[in-house]
RNA sequence: GGGCGUUUAGCUCAGCGGGAGAGCGUCCGCCUUACACGCGGAGGGUCGCAGGUUCAAAUCCUGCAACGCCCACCA
């Protein structure tokens, strides 16, 4: 067997290149189309063609490709599908502002196509940069599978739910209170909303009765010649329609129907009675602008209020808030009606008050609610579908309580508003034909338009053509033949296209092999700040479109947070970049420690030093690969005789199969980092910290212990043993640490396949149970002993001990001590190490430091190697800690109750253990004794 | 205003009904022929607070507090 020698120590640069490389060139990666085994299936969560990778990424990406990896292992068809997303208002954002920068225009001045045209161009150039980053991680996407929402095949994914949804009544376009971004220019969902509560105030406005002859309520607290209404939003008294009050309220209940008249606009409007109305809240009378509030909407279509609308896109007063205020921005006019109505004695008071503020979750601007135009898809049809799987466990979430997140968001679903006024994504696909909408996209409604669009489709009511929602761009309008066609402005809600990811990017609509074998897929791992935003939606749709869920397992980790505990963001400056953490430390390293960081799905605080522990893990296995391989250069590969294996060979090997039982187990339950766990301690605490040491034994060519003959067979069966054991552990740990695992793996089998493609450990009854028992009682507690009392009895390290002595309970122990291999000598620098049975305790005993475990009582005779004082003082504390755990014990003992009712077997081990430390305290209390003499 | 999460060693976090654990840091000692990104040893915790259930509670229940996240139309 030939091996190249390997570096002293691990650098990972070099070898992650050349790895990735060589799996990206071999097609590892890549999944069959039409495979004949079993498939697992992972979709990524396409990031953002704008995006720049993050540690959230990095975590999620690590955490795809463990699965991955170890599927693709235990010999699945696996498909990582890759691919990003065009991102509607954050891409053209970015395209926007690049062009206000580099030529200092906007988009209006270049037009829709020039602007389109332009984010592809950056698109071509940057748009790749994040999968490229995803790479540097190791993730084993099947890159000639990658997806892009924009793409062509995606696009007719689009095209053929929307029409889908469309004739079946699902998506219906009307005129609405959305949440209109008055910088993006374009309504956003409810969830694209973000809330920050503000300290603002509440105005509290005097609208006159219209005619004297009001009378006045007594229980009134209003000025007789008029009511008060409070409101956070002055400016929009210009809009407002009526008052509302709640009907049971007897404070204004003789007002109801009577008329008052707008201040700055002399409008008579009503007051009117309405549930909605908290009697409670402000002076119990409710201002009520349908045009520019979303309960007023609701208040409005109740009573046939009429809408007025005050404002323009751009949150400029509209030509509706009458000559004084046209033109002014919306604080402008807050300000000068505030000042009006100080001026004419209408404002009665203003308090303080904090409220929350919806803001553009893109660019922060305050949203403006605002009546216009959009197209909205029904909820509730498509969330019971989606509540329903996931109740019968057709999708199950990872930790379980995200199941309850989801559900409530999907049993309050409100309707969704997917049109976007914006031009970068998919364009919506309906025409309207001339003869019936002269002005398509005109927006601004004014008060005057009525709500003709129809919020249920394909209704009769209408006098003209109605919209044409089609999958192919037509060219002649079906009702009457003309030609004239206009496609609808809007662009669709960038989550319409991520909804359908998990099959439009296998294919759908058309019927692939892809899809059908890989549909619907196994795992999707996200962050819980998408659960609503995308997957749910996915859900929805996977079951509206393929009436199926698109996965069966969904794993939420956590939230990556800086040191104090804050999300790591641009603004803030506090983001660690994961490229210079692989340049720094490696990819497998900073993998490993966020696996071993991310517990149960819990947020995870990170500093560049959490990094280190991945570092220094991976240099030892390397290390312990470099020692193994420096023994291995004469091994035949031939496997030895099961009577030559070693104490040791069987309990690495004891070790070995628990571990591996472990890391599957931990892993099919979605529990990384107790995987990572396993093998850190199994590698680090079993493999080298006590495996390699006592090989050293074996492999040395000056065993005198065993003849020559018996000596060669040791070491021929610990090679062996150091092979399975080195390539078991690699093959173990690749989907945790892919670049070294394949880089050692080539050293120790450079005839193999690569680990990526090899076969995954299986889990198994672990062998050599006593034997494994045996060696920790007497090897590896002795040696454990031994060490403890040479450190706190200050022995000096390079002193070899003389002699040191086990007694056990049993004749079959000290036999056993006696005759295997002589690991306390070696382990612990004693020249001789003796066993004999408790009672028959050897001369040298007497004056001796004595260390008491669970299983023995070891003997070290002073002879003046030891400190006396350190000794004693070593006792003595031994002495108080047994002596406190003997008084826990009987105090257990002593209860009656506990004798009772606990299980037989636990009051057993109590006693057992209270037995174990009388003895104990005893042999420490003799000992003592026997020290105290010598001083 | 609701909901969820967190509170365990100096720090970051496991453990989730029967003997308080890991990594880092600290202290002592070591260049022991793979590794100082290392080796050996040690110290360190009334498991947020208050009740309750139980023979037994860090672990289950109730209440409270602090911190964090999410949802929400009180103008």
């Amino acid at each position: 067997m030939t091996m190249t020698e390997l570096a002293k120590a691990y650098d990972p640069k070099d070898v992650e290149q050349k790895w990735y490389a060589f799996w990206e060139k071999g097609e590892y990666f890549h999944a069959p189309d039409d495979p004949k085994n079993e498939t697992y299936c992972i979709v990524i969560p396409p990031p953002n063609v704008t995006g720049a990778l993050h540690m959230g990424h990095a975590l999620n990406n690590t955490l795809q490709d463990i699965c991955t990896r170890f599927k693709r292992m235990q010999g699945l068809a696996t498909l990582w599908q890759p691919g990003t997303d065009h991102a509607g208002i954050a891409t053209q954002n970015v395209v926007e502002r690049e062009l206000m920068k580099t030529e200092g225009k906007r988009r209006q001045e270049i037009g829709r196509e020039a602007l389109i045209e332009r984010i592809w161009t950056w698109r071509e150039a940057y748009g790749d940069r994040i999968l490229k980053q995803l790479k540097a991680i190791g993730s084993s996407c099947d890159w000639e599978r990658t997806r892009f929402t924009l793409d062509e095949g995606l696009s007719q994914a689009v095209r053929e739910s929307f029409v889908r949804l469309y004739d079946e009544g699902l998506i219906y376009r009307g005129k609405y209170i959305v949440n209109w971004c008055p910088r993006c220019h374009t309504a956003l969902a409810d969830d694209e909303v973000d809330h920050a509560d503000e300290n603002g105030h509440l105005w509290h406005i005097r609208y006159p009765f219209s005619s004297k002859s009001e009378t006045q309520n007594p229980k009134s607290k209003t000025k007789p010649d008029g009511v008060v209404v409070a409101t956070t939003r002055p400016e929009t008294m210009l809009g407002d329609t009526a008052v509302a009050v709640n009907p049971k309220d007897e404070r204004y209940s003789n007002l109801i129907g009577k008329m008052l008249t707008l201040p700055e606009t002399g409008r008579q409007i009503p007051i009117v009675a309405d549930d909605f109305v908290d009697a409670a809240f402000g002076t119990g009378a409710v201002k009520v602008t349908p045009a520019h509030d979303p309960n007023d909407f609701q208040i409005g279509e109740r009573h046939n209020l009429p809408r007025i609308n005050v404002m323009n896109e751009d949150a400029t007063m509209s030509a509706e808030a009458g000559e004084t205020y046209a033109g002014m921005t919306r604080d402008e006019c807050r300000k000068k009606i505030v000042e009006a109505l100080e001026k004419q004695g209408l404002l009665e008071k203003i308090d303080e008050h904090a409220h929350a503020v919806g803001h553009c979750y893109r660019c922060h601007t305050t949203i403006e609610p605002w009546l216009s135009d959009q197209w909205f898809v029904k909820m509730r049809p498509l969330a019971e579908k989606a509540i329903r799987a996931t109740e019968e466990s057709k999708v199950q979430f990872h930790p379980e309580r995200w199941t309850q997140f989801y559900l409530q968001w999907l049993e309050n679903a409100r309707d969704w508003c997917i049109s976007r006024q914006i031009w970068w994504g998919h364009r919506i696909p309906v025409w309207y034909c001339k003869t019936r909408d002269p002005e398509p996209g005109t927006r601004n409604p004014g008060s005057e338009q009525d709500l003709s669009e129809s919020r249920i489709p394909n209704s009769e009511s209408r006098a003209l053509c109605p919209p044409i929602v089609s999958r192919e761009t037509p060219t002649t309008c079906p009702h009457c033949g003309s030609t004239e066609l206009t496609q609808d402005e809007d662009v669709l809600d960038t989550w319409f296209s991520s909804a359908l990811w998990p099959f439009s990017t296998l294919g759908w609509p058309d019927k692939t092999p892809l899809l059908e074998r890989y549909y619907p897929t196994s795992t999707l791992i996200t962050d819980r700040g998408i659960i609503y935003f995308w997957v749910a939606r996915m859900v929805m749709m996977g079951l509206k479109m393929m009436e199926e869920v698109p996965f069966k397992d969904v794993y939420i980790h956590g939230t990556i947070l800086d040191e104090q505990g804050r999300k790591m963001s641009k603004s803030l400056g506090n983001g660690i970049d994961p490229l210079e953490m692989i340049d720094r430390y490696g990819a497998d390293a900073m993998r490993f420690s966020l696996v071993v960081l991310s517990t149960e799905g819990q947020d995870l605080k990170l500093s560049e030093s959490k990094f280190e522990m991945g570092r220094n893990f991976c240099n030892k296995l390397w290390n312990a690969s470099r020692f193994a391989m420096m023994n291995l250069e004469d091994f035949d590969g031939t496997a030895p005789d099961e009577k030559d294996l070693t104490l040791a060979d069987r309990w690495i090997m004891n070790r070995l199969q628990t571990t591996t039982n472990d890391v599957i187990d931990a892993l099919d339950g979605f529990r990384f980092s107790v995987a990572a766990q396993a093998l850190y301690q199994f590698i680090w605490n079993d493999f080298c910290d006590w495996y390699l040491e006592a090989a050293k034994l074996h492999l040395s060519p000056k065993d005198e212990e065993q003849g020559a003959k018996g000596a060669t067979a040791q070491r021929h069966a610990t090679q062996h043993t150091l092979t399975e054991t080195l390539g078991t552990v690699l093959k173990l740990a690749h989907p945790f640490l892919p670049f070294i695992t394949e880089e050692i793996w080539n050293h120790l089998e450079p005839e193999a396949s690569p680990l990526i493609v090899d076969t995954y450990p299986t889990s198994s009854a672990v062998p050599f149970e006593d034997e494994a028992n045996l060696f920790i009682i007497t090897k590896k507690e002795p040696v454990e002993a031994i060490r403890n009392i040479r450190g706190e009895s200050n022995v000096d390290p390079a002193k070899r001990i003389p002699k040191a002595f086990s007694g056990f309970s049993t004749q079959a122990l000290v036999d056993y001590a006696e005759a295997s291999p002589r690991y306390v000598e070696h382990l612990a620098r004693v020249e001789e190490h003796r066993a004999f049975l408790v009672g028959q305790e050897p001369e040298e005993t007497t004056k001796a430091a004595a260390g008491v475990t669970e299983n023995q009582t070891i003997y070290i005779p002073l002879a003046g190697l030891i400190d006396v004082a350190a000794e004693t003082a070593r006792l003595e504390k031994e002495i108080a800690r047994t002596e406190k755990e003997i008084a826990s014990v009987e105090g257990k003992l002593k209860n009656a109750g506990f004798i009772e009712r606990a299980p037989a077997e636990i009051v057993q081990r109590e006693r057992d253990r209270a037995q174990q430390a009388k003895t104990k305290l005893t042999t420490l209390a003799e000992a003592m004794e026997k020290v105290k003499q010598m001083a």
